[in-house]
RNA sequence: GGGCAUAUAUGUCAAUUGGUAGACAGCCUCCCUUACAAGGAGGAAGUUGGAGGUUCGAGUCCUUCUAUGCCCACCA
């Protein structure tokens, strides 16, 4: 409908009166509801662009470091929650830190994902121009992915830019410029010439698909229910004897170069040393026993294809048996295979291979099998084992380094730290050499170079190689190397480590080791690990004080999110629809270190939260005239409420501070939000309204000043409402700002953060303000139990201990109007009708409310009756321990105290509710 | 096979060194009160997976069982 349209044809719509009213003239306007997009939009922009994300912005020459640099992600990637999340986590540490003082280095970059990458770039070809990389050559295909870098590898950064995450985009690295590669090559040349990194042929994890080698970390393991155990007969030679071996894999049968049974297996004694006619093959092979095998599985007897499995490999290499490779890159057969097999797919040779043995007699018989098998992590494609040679890192020196500073340091230490510590130490023991070459043309080409005969020359650029060789007839290694060999040096190839020539650079100086490292944990293993190794060997330093490794967010079903399954939550989706503020409260109030189900009540319950924001600074705004921002108003608070509120302002920075400290990001949350939405605008918006709105400017600007303190606790959280806010407040200025960026331009990003400070908790405001609050909340609970209408006046009766009285008497205005009393009286001994409702404050004090025609007798028996009932029960517990003698002699003397104390005053309030109950009867 | 988590209100999750269980959402009652109905006020709801044990006291520590999940290794 249009907008102005009237509805219906004759008179006026009443709704369109409004237009014709006078406007009424506020100081300042804001919509009646939070818009995010506004604000994201408008202020991300300026941030970037003023430069107040580097480090450079801070201009205390003295300042304390803070660092952090992002994981990279793939540069093919898009942002999805588990990014959203860490980003989250990252951005709340170093916003609240920056707003310290503190120099603060966030770092971004992107990642070249090699196998990702050219798979990519290769479908688009074969898309667009229906090539494959081969036919256009290594030189025209790596053009064609940096024109799809340039093109698209945007992506990711942008929608980073959409989080509101304040990295320094100055500073942004890219895996392969050059830069990081001349890292790269500097480290594998230097490995190679200290001896741990080899070249050598052993059995490695081959995927057919992408025609690569990969290292065991990219290797995952599937489940498959339909599997089957093929029983094969193999004849024994020169005998009518026969040994069956069981097998998944009966196309391997090809390969075989033994059988192998236990040396303690009776039935299988005789047969050792023997032959067998391998079918299909006409060759011999020997039965040998080797303790591998395991007696009570299958038949007891194993075929052995060192070629194409692990562990034949080991037991091949014990009994010096011939490798034979039956197959290809792409898992069809090879001539080796056989004329029947050659060219076959490795599936087809199988059913081949059965068919034959079935044709044969040969085919025992075929049982069901559970099984997993291993497969490549990016294509799924099952992984096949073969004899290949590559280049790898022996990991022991390494090993030794990162396991020495653990144990001597401590470092890096770990949130959650179980079960982290010790999962990061047990691999360390275990780790195993590192399979670093890949069959891609995408990443960083091995510095290995050959002559004619063979000869390897490494050497960081081809002149030192050729100078080495003494010839200029070279050829490079076709081989790139791992894509984690670059990232593993991170955390310093980022900062200048070329450039300076392999040395430490100035922001490595200045900002490294980094404070903490926030990831999830799949890639403790393949990254963050190798990372303190690689920084301990290079640079002599640890690369991080802290790994923060996040949960998973899982969907909202408890399981994980996967494209499959379709039960993906796509962050930027939940961007647009609530607001990136609430995402990152939801995020980070979910962040425990375990995994947690996203669930979209939680992100609208902080899309309400951040409207709640909005409102209770619209309220302030609208009411700013003549007032400003002066913190020097909280310190000289006379009114309880104000002493009150700045002692929760003070109670909750400390909280937040002790929360964030030790990386409790959901406590921090938590805090937070109740202190804004209970204290800050349930009571401390109410309490003062009469104030705010007659106009009293210190009370107008005591208000925005706790509006301020409030906002820049939330602003590392919800960072685009709290600068759309804060720009808006009178007084907002770079005074307010923390000293070292007096000079910025007035941004809440660059306000001190509140630390908080026990001294200023005023212990007689805050018992002072919990009996007014108290007795409003009892007299409103009268109200709601005995249903009574706001509009009906009350009186309310108090009869109680001095302090009580006295703290009733000084707040009474804000008392009656909270309640909606008509009066309060204060007296020594109750006095009113028997139709009063009544009830008891902690401090056992007595409440009545005479409601002459208004009271329901037995309502209000029954609500005082389950008063008492409720007491009675915690007083008997309470009783029970104190008059247990162990509990009196063995707890904490203060413990003993709280209990004395609290059941004491259980007694007085029991007393007190009995007296007024009989009264009623 | 080895290791490690988790099990708490209807749901999703909290609970510092053992001190007697909270939040959000949902539900029930009332209220469109001039910051906010994405709101206000009030309320109901849990023998903390089962069984044992240590302790004055256990959601928290120990043993054991059940269920779920993760990691590592292996899988002829």
């Amino acid at each position: 409908m249009p907008r102005f349209a009237v509805k219906g044809g004759l008179g006026f719509d009443p709704h369109l009166v409004a237009f014709w009213r006078p406007v009424q003239l506020f100081v300042m306007e804001l919509s009646k509801a939070y818009e995010p997009k506004e604000a994201e939009e408008k202020h991300y922009q300026v941030w970037e662009t003023s430069g107040f994300f580097k480090p450079e912005a801070n201009g205390n020459a003295s300042a304390e470091k803070y660092s952090i640099v992002i994981p990279p992600p793939n540069v093919t990637g898009s942002l999805h929650m588990g990014h959203a999340l860490q980003h989250t986590i990252m951005d709340v540490l170093v916003r609240r830190k920056r707003m310290m003082g503190y120099r603060t280095l966030f770092l971004p970059g992107v990642d070249h994902a090699g196998i990702s990458t050219q798979l990519m770039v290769t479908r688009q070809l074969k898309q667009e121009e229906n090539k494959t990389p081969k036919d256009i050559g290594r030189e025209a295909f790596l053009e064609k992915v940096w024109e799809w870098k340039n093109k698209f590898g945007g992506t990711i950064t942008s929608q980073m830019r959409r989080e509101g995450i304040s990295v320094d985009w100055s500073r942004e690295r890219f895996t392969m410029e050059d830069a990081l590669s001349n890292a790269v090559k500097h480290v594998f040349v230097k490995l190679y010439r200290e001896g741990w990194i080899y070249r050598g042929a052993r059995i490695v994890n081959w995927c057919p698909n992408d025609r690569t080698v990969l290292s065991d970390l990219e290797v995952v393991d599937q489940t498959r229910k339909d599997g089957k155990l093929y029983y094969l007969r193999y004849p024994i030679t020169d005998s009518k004897q026969t040994v069956v071996v069981a097998t998944t894999r009966p196309e391997t049968m090809l390969g075989d170069t033994a059988v192998a049974v236990n040396p303690n297996d009776e039935r299988y004694a005789s047969l050792i040393g023997k032959t067998v006619d391998l079918p299909l093959t006409g060759r011999k092979i020997t039965i040998i026993a080797d303790e591998y095998v395991d007696s009570e599985f299958g038949t007891g007897a194993v075929k052995i294809t060192p070629a194409h499995d692990p562990n034949d490999y080991e037991i091949g290499k014990r009994h010096n048996l011939e490798q034979l490779n039956v197959m290809n890159e792409d898992a069809t057969m090879n001539a080796a295979a056989g004329a029947d097999f050659e060219g076959l797919d490795r599936y087809e040779a199988r059913k081949l291979v059965l068919a034959k043995f079935e044709q044969l007699g040969l085919l025992e018989k075929i049982d069901e099998y559970e099984m997993t098998l291993p497969v490549c992590e990016r294509c799924k494609t099952v992984i096949e084992s073969l004899i290949s040679e590559q280049w790898w890192v022996n990991m022991s020196e390494m090993r030794d380094l990162a396991l020495g500073l653990k144990q001597e340091t401590g470092f890096p230490h770990f949130t959650p730290a179980n079960p982290h510590t010790k999962v990061y130490t047990n691999w360390l023991e275990n780790l195993r050499d590192w399979t670093i070459s890949r069959q891609l043309w995408w990443g960083h080409r091995i510095p290995a170079y050959y002559d004619q005969e063979g000869r390897v020359f490494v050497a960081e650029t081809p002149e030192e190689a050729v100078a080495e060789a003494g010839t200029d007839n070279l050829r490079q290694d076709d081989d790139v190397l791992d894509t984690w060999f670059s990232s593993w040096l991170w955390s310093f190839s980022t900062m200048g480590w070329a450039d300076a020539g392999f040395a430490k650079s100035d922001d490595i100086n200045a900002f490294h080791p980094t404070d903490v490292l926030v990831t999830a944990r799949d890639i403790i293993f393949l990254w963050v690990s190798r990372m303190v190794m690689s920084s301990l060997k290079f640079l002599g330093e640890r690369p991080f004080d802290d790994v923060y490794v996040t949960g998973t967010v899982l969907a909202a079903d408890g399981q994980r999110m996967s494209k499959t399954k379709g039960n993906g939550v796509d962050p930027l989706e939940v961007f647009d629809q609530y607001g990136v503020d609430a995402t990152r409260m939801t995020l980070a109030g979910s962040s425990t270190g375990m995994d947690f189900a996203w669930r979209d009540e939680k992100v609208e319950s902080y899309r309400n939260f951040a409207n709640k924001i909005w409102n209770a600074s619209r309220f302030c705004l609208m009411n700013s005239e003549g007032a400003s921002i002066d913190p020097s108003l909280l310190e000289k608070s006379v009114d309880a409420a104000d002493r009150w509120i700045v002692s929760r302002l003070n109670e909750t920075a400390l909280a937040v501070n002790k929360a964030l400290d030790g990386y409790a990001f959901h406590e921090a949350v938590q805090i937070l939000y109740h202190f804004f939405w209970d204290d800050f605008c349930d009571w401390y918006i109410e309490l003062t309204k009469d104030e705010i709105t007659s106009g009293n400017a210190e009370a107008r600007s005591r208000i925005l000043t706790v509006l301020d303190q409030s906002l820049r606790m939330l602003h590392p959280f919800m960072p685009y409402l709290t600068e759309e806010l804060w720009q808006k407040l009178p007084g907002k200025s770079a005074k307010l700002h923390n000293a070292a960026y007096a000079d910025a331009d007035p941004t809440i990003m660059f306000a001190d953060f509140p630390i908080g400070d026990q001294s200023k908790v005023d212990e007689a405001a805050m018992s002072e303000m919990a009996v007014v609050i108290e007795l409003i909340s009892k007299v409103r609970n009268i109200r709601a139990e005995m249903r009574i209408k706001n509009s009906e006046p009350l009186t309310v009766h108090v009869a109680g201990e001095a302090a009580t009285l006295k703290a009733i008497g000084a707040n009474e205005a804000r008392i009656l109007k909270l309640t909606r009393a008509g009066k309060i009286v204060a007296e020594e001994e109750l006095s009113v009708p028997k139709a009063s409702a009544r009830t008891v404050m902690t401090t056992g004090a007595e409440i009545a409310i005479p409601l002459e025609g208004l009271i329901d007798f037995a309502l209000e028996i029954e609500r005082l009756e389950a008063q008492i009932a409720k007491l009675a029960k915690e007083g008997e517990l309470l009783s029970k321990q104190l008059s247990n003698d162990n509990f009196v002699a063995k707890a904490p003397a203060d413990k003993v105290a709280a209990v004395r104390e609290r059941s004491a005053e259980i007694e007085v309030q029991l007393k007190a509710l009995s007296e007024n109950l009989d009264m009623l009867k």
